[in-house]
DNA sequence: CCTAAAAGTCCGATTATCGGTCAAATAAGC
DNA sequence: GCTTATTTGACCGATAATCGGACTTTTAGG
């Protein structure tokens, strides 16, 4: 995994630095649990103990983890850098403004996404978020993750990948199916993203969850590319498809339109 | 500076990962500017440009941070790791909580903290805040960070420090005065520091910015040790300090005994 | 057009990193 | 309470990853 980026990038470049690579895996190892011994780091993040206890000590050296016993846990840290992103990217900064003012026109749940660009294309990060009542079974922040192919945020931000990124994403195929209706294949994956790239914006209704209706639509940068996706969700006992196409699509839409026009700057 | 943390551990641990450290060094430098180059990146780190070019192509790949042209700016892969420590640290997920409603019930904005634990003790960050109007020039989120002298919660969280470590920060005195009423020497902000720890409380009355008045309390952990600090901050014009003390101090005092219990899980 | 600064490339030296091993400590199971 | 199974912590020789200076190319500025 860890390996794959490196030797993809043309063969290992004498400039990827391993060791910080890795200190940076062993830290994310904490986004899917809280304290965390440097056996169980070292099993998650796939490396031998011996390096996961060296990364560790240091990252605690510097502050990024605690460590009570042998136990670890992050350290607030990781919050300036957070900061650093949200209010030096012009998307991010602008964003919360823009959703919360959709949520308030629509009455529903609207949300600024991007690529996670950590893990390929697999996964969408949120980045601003404006909730109505809580819809969803799994509660969404700032910074939540979800996966890229089965969510409106992630397809519309597929289908703006080249050619290049879109295979390699979809050889990944087939996706787990979280619903019943659920897109699996790479076939019906790229058929779907080339509409999504034609008509400029994507459905999806319940293949993430039952129940969950939302709609998404790009939001361009200066040159033209996809840098990140808005969205509503709904539920689908609440609202009609074509309440989406047709009260909220041109909402997003000059939402998305006016979050491009921040990002020029 | 990166060096003293490394020699300060009793000479050069061999598990100190010098290119780890060096990586997020790096990206310590977008909290200051949103885009860099390279060589701008590396004056700031003081390191070899060299160094960071291969640091800035490392985070690149890992999707850390984005090229455009020559120049680097942040991608939201901070997000995921600073959600991860906003609801697995115990503190930080009910604190938001308390501090809205400490807000709600004071009609002041109401701010929890912690040591920025990578800055030594000299600086603290901002975890849950909730605001009334904006009293303080410069804007504060979660992540935003403050000196720890001239600030109540940095104070609090000062005065529980052991000696060891008091003394080695106060041995970076004199501090910067933000006001005429800044307490910049080491003398005097250690006899202040012991009065807090005796009270049980701060109280800073115009030394980071004229017109601002904050009263603070700590927030211990099952040790008994100050892991947090939580404050309430105030317009000279608009509140006595004895409304701080009287009024606002109990409600701080309850918070934090409420943040207390929640910490111990 | 010329100058200055930054970016990109390269490479030999060195040392920081590696990962397996072993002993000690801890936790678990009986 | 004893045995067994993990985990931790420390060690160390081998090796490859990292280092940073030097050079060339490119970009920016006057």
């Amino acid at each position: 995994m860890l390996e794959k980026v490196k030797e993809n990038l043309s063969g290992a470049d004498p400039r990827f630095m391993t060791s910080l690579a890795r200190g940076l895996e062993v830290l994310r190892t904490f986004e899917n649990r809280t304290t965390l011994t440097v056996s169980q780091a070292a099993k998650m993040a796939g490396l031998p103990r011996s390096a996961v206890a060296r990364c560790l000590f240091t990252l605690e050296q510097l502050g990024y983890v605690a460590a009570t016993g042998t136990t670890y846990s992050l350290r607030p840290a990781m919050l300036p850098l957070a900061r650093a992103f949200a209010v030096g990217n012009p998307l991010a900064r602008d964003g919360q403004r823009v959703v919360d003012a959709v949520r308030d026109r629509l009455g529903e749940s609207c949300s600024l996404a991007m690529f996670d660009s950590r893990s390929g294309h697999s996964q969408v990060v949120y980045v601003c978020r404006a909730e109505t009542a809580r819809i969803i079974s799994v509660p969404l922040f700032s910074g939540s993750t979800l996966p890229s192919y089965s969510t409106s945020n992630g397809r519309v931000l597929l289908s703006g990948l080249n050619d290049v990124a879109l295979n390699a994403f979809l050889a990944m195929a087939p996706f787990p199916a979280y619903t019943s209706k659920t897109l699996t294949s790479a076939h019906a994956l790229r058929a779907e993203l080339v509409r999504i790239q034609t008509q400029g914006w994507a459905l999806t209704d319940g293949e993430f969850e039952a129940g969950l209706r939302s709609i998404a639509v790009p939001v361009c940068d200066a040159s033209g590319s996809v840098a990140a996706a808005i969205n509503l969700a709904t539920q689908s006992n609440q609202r009609q498809l074509d309440w989406l196409t047709n009260t909220a699509l041109p909402e997003l839409q000059a939402a998305a339109a006016h979050l491009s026009r921040s990002s020029f700057r």
